[in-house]
RNA sequence: GGACCGGUAGCUCAGCUGGAUAGAGCAUCUGCCUUCUAAGCAGACGGUCGAAGGUUCGAAUCCUUCCCGGUUCACCA
């Protein structure tokens, strides 16, 4: 109901013009308009949407707000097109009014989904207001030779669904992976391959590493316990980084061998990432620290290259560094997070071009780009009117409320986890299938099973507010009941049910005429779906989807519970099936944008 | 100790620029399947919104102080 709010605002800014010309006049001087507070009704008993400004308006005038609500309804029913789409205003309360939009005008806006695609939600372009942006969304990011766990879920999960919601309104989209490609764990890593398999590094692709982990663990140990093991690796370090042929082959290889194993988990996830990983920003790491020099910034301290920030204090209270040159001569993850920066801010083709960047990663890194941003604003090299955003999330926790760990205290992989969710999935719709005495194929549970699974990983951790940590259950998440992905899926099961029973409609022979509360309950809630895209693009938070989403087939399963759909004589059944096709359209979209996939059937 | 984030029903959590009587789900209890998938629906029970002050016509929401939990604080990322 985007449009309609705009509309009634307009009218409402308009009517206390003229009701209150004075005020108006005077509100235009200090910059700013008579505010009406319009708003979304608290309760639907109120209607659609409720003026909460006549408090304000009632103080500056000193009369009794009924009385102030008084006038401006009395302003507002002048207009014409105002009566032609909303019912006469009610006040109600100390003050408040309540407005109600016409029926027929209801129905209007609901014809029009029908045939938009985009199911109501505005798409931003390039020449209008609404501006299409280049936007980057930074996420997911493992590092390089370890395996994905736990901790990359939520930042993949929720990076992945504000980049198909941004991308849905319209913007430009880069999603970058910012592998920890580069660093020193490469010395030991790289001494290792040399080792064990020398032949890597003449002919490309003859050797598998299988499992990275523990390829890492042998690495690690080798360097604790060898002292020329260590110092071999320093070396490499210092080789790779000239440039070194053999060396910068061997990091090739262990990086492909990583990417074709987090491949893997993107492909199960369904996950599209462009990788561009630290080692990128390496040609732009000194010319980071020259800018900074020349914009006064830098100052050295204890040997390394610093810049001190307001507000950035240590322990004993003295002013904390952010170092962006080491005493070595090295570069730190500082460095290159303020290359990226000025990458992705400066024009193509010597930069990206972005306009917002986003940073999905957990809320333990917020002091760090509240240093960085800082940092590269200082710099100047934020223009006019981008942002850089930091959007954190909480840590991932097991049901004692600890750090989510295995029962033996090592770190969960993502794989597994996903493995678990499949098979729990798979147990429970066998059970169902059972109770029911239904027979299906092998390859109808499998898909079922996986498509549940991931729909529940995921969904759970989307729907929960992402500042907060999150508490990981199977058993909450695969739950057959409440804000679930399995309760999502279902209420589309149901609708694909009725297609399959014959839910074709003609539209052009239908007028919908919704008699019933539960029609009209549906109506409305399908009719917020742009509101609930255009408030997740600003904030940032997928949890808003779900719950509309959840709503939205609460509401559905109420409708399709009390009323008969298939079984209504014309012109309900019309109406009823287009009602149907509306909400699963939205679902699916919906699901879609939190990047889940649905199902037929279930 | 400083900074940041949390504290809302027994449990897990929503709560939008401050708005009308604080909302879900789970759990517990009570109803509803000759009918489109009951993985559903209807209802009941459940609250000093961590505490105390303050601002306001109006505070879970804003400000101050305090209590509790988490994260983080110099060359790792």
């Amino acid at each position: 109901m985007h449009n309609i709010y705009l509309k009634l605002n307009k009218h409402i800014q308009t009517a206390l013009d003229s009701a209150f010309p004075e005020e108006a006049a005077h509100a235009k001087k200090e910059g700013n308009l008579l505010n009406p507070q319009l708003a979304k009704a608290t309760k639907p008993e109120f209607g659609d949407f409720q003026i909460n400004g006549v408090f304000s308006l009632a103080k500056t005038l000193r009369k009794p707000p009924r009385q102030i609500a008084e006038i401006i309804v009395k302003q507002l029913v002048k207009s014409d097109d105002f009566n032609s789409f909303c019912l006469p205003p009610e006040i109600a309360g100390p003050g408040f009014i309540n407005l109600t939009i016409q029926n027929n005008y209801l129905t209007k806006e609901l014809i029009s989904l029908l045939t938009d695609e985009h199911l109501g939600v505005p798409f931003a372009t390039e020449n209008s207001d609404d501006k299409s942006e280049s936007v980057i969304v930074d996420f997911s990011s493992p590092n390089i030779a370890k395996e994905m766990h736990v901790g990359h879920l939520r930042s993949t999960i929720i990076g992945d669904s504000l980049a198909r919601i941004l991308s849905f309104r319209g913007h430009n989209v880069l999603r970058l992976n910012h592998v920890g490609d580069w660093g020193t764990q490469f010395g030991m890593l790289i001494t290792h391959l040399k080792r064990v398999a020398p032949q890597a590094l003449e002919k490309a692709n003859v050797v598998d590493l299988g499992d990275l982990v523990e390829f890492y663990r042998q690495a690690k140990k080798k360097f604790d316990e060898d002292e020329y093991f260590q110092t071999c690796s320093r070396e490499e370090v210092v080789k790779l980084q000239k440039g070194n042929n053999e060396s910068l082959q061997a990091w090739k290889l262990l990086c492909a061998q990583s990417r074709k194993e987090f491949q893997n988990i993107y492909d199960r996830l369904d996950i599209d990432l462009c990788e561009r990983g630290e080692s990128f920003y390496n040609p732009f790491l000194s010319d980071v620290v020259e800018d900074l020099q020349k914009s006064g910034l830098l100052v050295q301290d204890a040997g390394a290259q610093c810049v001190f920030l307001d507000g950035f204090k240590g322990k004993d209270g003295n002013p904390l560094p952010i170092i962006v040159k080491k005493r070595d001569g090295g570069f730190n993850y500082a460095t290159t997070d303020l290359a990226a920066i000025r990458y992705r801010l400066k024009s193509k083709p010597n930069g990206d071009g972005a306009s917002r960047v986003i940073y999905v990663t957990d809320s333990g890194q917020a002091s760090h780009f509240a240093g960085v941003f800082q940092i590269a604003n200082l710099a100047k090299w934020v223009p006019q009117g981008c942002l850089l955003e930091h959007v954190p999330f909480g840590l991932v926790q097991g049901e004692d409320g600890k750090k989510l760990k295995t029962r033996s205290g090592k770190t969960i992989r993502l794989k597994d986890l996903l493995d678990e969710a499949i098979e729990r999935a798979k147990a429970d719709l066998e059970r169902r299938l059972l109770e029911e005495g239904r027979v299906e194929s092998q390859e109808f549970i499998a898909k079922v099973s996986t498509t549940i699974g991931i729909a529940a990983v995921k969904y759970a951790d989307l729907s929960q507010n992402r500042i907060t940590n999150y508490q990981f259950s199977f058993n909450k998440m695969l739950s057959l009941q409440g804000n679930t992905a399995p309760y999502l899926l279902y209420a589309l099961v149901r609708i694909a049910g009725i297609n399959r029973k014959g839910g074709n409609f003609d539209l052009k022979l239908t007028y919908p005429q919704f008699t019933e509360p539960q029609e009209w309950a549906l109506v409305r809630e399908i009719l917020k779906f742009d509101d609930v895209i255009l408030e997740v693009e600003k904030e940032l938070l997928p949890n808003r989807l779900c719950t509309y989403l959840f709503e939205l087939s609460q509401i559905f399963n109420r409708f399709y519970d009390q009323l008969p759909i298939l079984k209504s004589n014309e012109p309900s059944l019309s109406c009823r099936l287009m009602l149907c096709r509306l909400t699963g359209d939205i679902l699916r979209k919906g699901l879609h944008l939190l990047g889940i996939s649905t199902l037929e059937r279930m």
